[in-house]
DNA sequence: TTGTACGCGTTATCAT
DNA sequence: ATGATAACGCGTACAA
């Protein structure tokens, strides 16, 4: 009746002559207590079929699958692939990977959740920043949250707070110590494109900058925070509202590298050149900025590194609480935060702080 | 016993009062014959007990799985992620995407379309380039012939001759037309940084260019085609074998955009300039090339259309031979490849053509 | 050690 | 329209 398409492991028992359960034991391997004859047989007679267990028979026989789940806001952003190939580089020899894509629609995190309950998937990689939207929040830490109660682990990457392993970046000391390391290379006059005020990560950027800039008794004016998307275009526009709303400050900082790359681009077509006539760094360090010029200052992250150990994390038989684990950021001067000759040549005292925006 | 910890479908009849398969038709909407009241009732119950389907049993019961696979060989390289969000995006509404990354290991594709066969993956989109090793090709088209034979359904991007639907990008027609480009530009004295000669892809990108040429009584040395692999360390390598084996050429051609850039990278650690003392162009238009400086000359292909276009002829429901949809490419002339002042001053005819390299 | 039989959560066939 | 009941392919107590 049914177009039987697929080697069973029954067709595989019966041409090796033995029981179900037998073939089953040699072929999952789940007690060694089957005897070699038996076992040469089966694996004969296996290989002569072609057959490839069932996955999903496995999964509903089990209770739980091999797969595992890595979330991320948008793969075709270089710092997400570089995290997502990191996480999976290091997933794949523990089980089928699935790549979800959330397109930045924060809705869709919870429902990835879900889709991976329902798969009774093992483990979940979820990449992306907290939001401020507190039913959002609320909504994906209950979806996390029933996955963890049905057995499932998860490692997030930058939104702690989801009652599961965190891998989290240093950002607010990372901008703080890109504020000290411009300061200290004489700007004086600072925007900052801020990103979505929504997002967990551009904030705390966003203070960590301020912070580092006031121990050194600086400040952004408040007309020089620019929020907008988080992305190269959201730095495009960003840069250009920069523009409209004022001359132009000594020192740019795009909260993250793509972004700084929008800007890049905006100041590029409005002839304004980097770092001659602005200085600009962003925040990442994503493997594309080896390619622009002028070499963008940045605070590097280790993006690979990253989604290694949060695979790693969520793979791991963890028993207790649910784990923390820091990751330093490296402030990388280059190019584009090069102080013109003009500045270079009085001392840093010479420039007057005074708020040019009021 | 067993701790119960996923609520099953059972549990939402019994809370409905009704039977297993009343509750199974409402849920999976096969057939519409159910009385709204007890439809309401079974409804409630799933969504108070937050009844999640469990895709194994399904998978099981049904036969096939709405699992999709794309597989690319680098998640972080521009080309690959761009194609794989193309396909996700086209993909994603009619299954859960499992995205695998062969990282360049040939012998992992043969093993990915398996596990998808395990998985009774309905649809498979293979993005990549043959390869001319005929043991692996024929290995992968082995299975997938066994995947499409178990009513699988499958799209490659890029490697036709799998016996599956095509989407193939013009990549002879492509370095031709760029050849003709640059000849018409006056440049006369070519290199090729050609790639691995084992990659159809890389092949026949050469062979286009130099049939270019050719039209124009043009052609590249033997000594300057240099081979290497696909990738921008590859490009970076190569450029710098280029400048061992003699003096520089007119323009250089790095049959895909990394490889370019990882060359234009090599030339500016040796302080050449492009397009000044060398021209360079590349082939795809990755993303990434929006950010370069000097912005670099390409073939452009719409990569994710490239990969929308596969997932959805994998997706459809297909009677007839596999079918292959030619992708056109279209030159992009760009900084990296603007005449120098000296040359363009001169007439072209003022060039003789003379191989420097014998 | 090996085989029998039952269970995993669904779908689908068949009477009712 | 609804409800038993038999698959689906596999894992695994339990008995032999």
């Amino acid at each position: 009746m049914t177009r039987r398409v697929a080697v069973t492991l029954e067709d595989v028992a019966r041409r090796a002559g033995v029981s179900l359960s037998t073939a089953s034991r040699v072929i999952n391997g789940s007690t060694r207590s089957v005897t070699p004859e038996f076992r040469e047989r089966v694996l004969g007679a296996a290989s002569e079929l072609g057959y490839l267990p069932n996955r999903h028979a496995q999964a509903v026989a089990r209770g739980r699958s091999s797969l595992i789940g890595v979330l991320v806001h948008d793969i075709a952003d270089p710092y997400f692939s570089s995290i997502a190939a990191g996480a999976m580089r290091e997933a794949e020899p523990h089980g089928m990977v699935v790549l979800g894509n959330s397109l930045r629609r924060p809705e869709y995190e919870p429902e990835f959740v879900a889709t991976m309950r329902a798969q009774r998937t093992r483990a979940l990689v979820l990449v992306g920043s907290r939001v401020r939207d507190a039913g959002r929040t609320r909504a994906l830490r209950a979806e996390v949250a029933a996955f963890l109660a049905e057995g499932g682990q998860v490692c997030a990457v930058g939104q702690p707070g989801l009652g599961a392993h965190t891998v989290q970046p240093a950002n607010r000391a990372g901008a703080r110590a890109l504020a000290h390391a411009l300061a200290d290379r004489g700007y004086r006059d600072f925007a900052v494109l801020r990103g979505p005020d929504a997002l967990l990560t551009a904030t705390e950027r966003l203070a960590g900058f301020c912070e580092g800039l006031a121990a050194r008794g600086l400040s952004v004016p408040d007309a020089a925070v620019i929020p907008g998307p988080f992305t190269r275009e959201g730095g495009h526009a960003a840069a250009l509202a920069l523009l409209e709303a004022g001359p132009l400050p000594d020192c740019v900082f795009a909260v993250n590298d793509v972004m700084a790359l929008g800007a890049l681009a905006a100041f590029r077509e409005q002839g304004i050149a980097v770092p001659d006539d602005v200085a600009l760094a962003g925040f990442d360090d994503i493997p594309t900025l080896r390619d622009v010029a002028p070499a963008l200052t940045t605070v590097r992250l280790p993006l690979t590194a990253m989604g290694q150990r949060a695979a790693a994390l969520a793979l791991e038989a963890s028993a207790g609480p649910p784990r923390l684990v820091r990751v330093d950021a490296e402030v990388v001067l280059r190019e584009s935060t090069r102080r013109p000759v003009a500045m270079a040549a009085a001392t840093p005292a010479a420039h007057p702080t005074g708020s040019r925006r009021t």
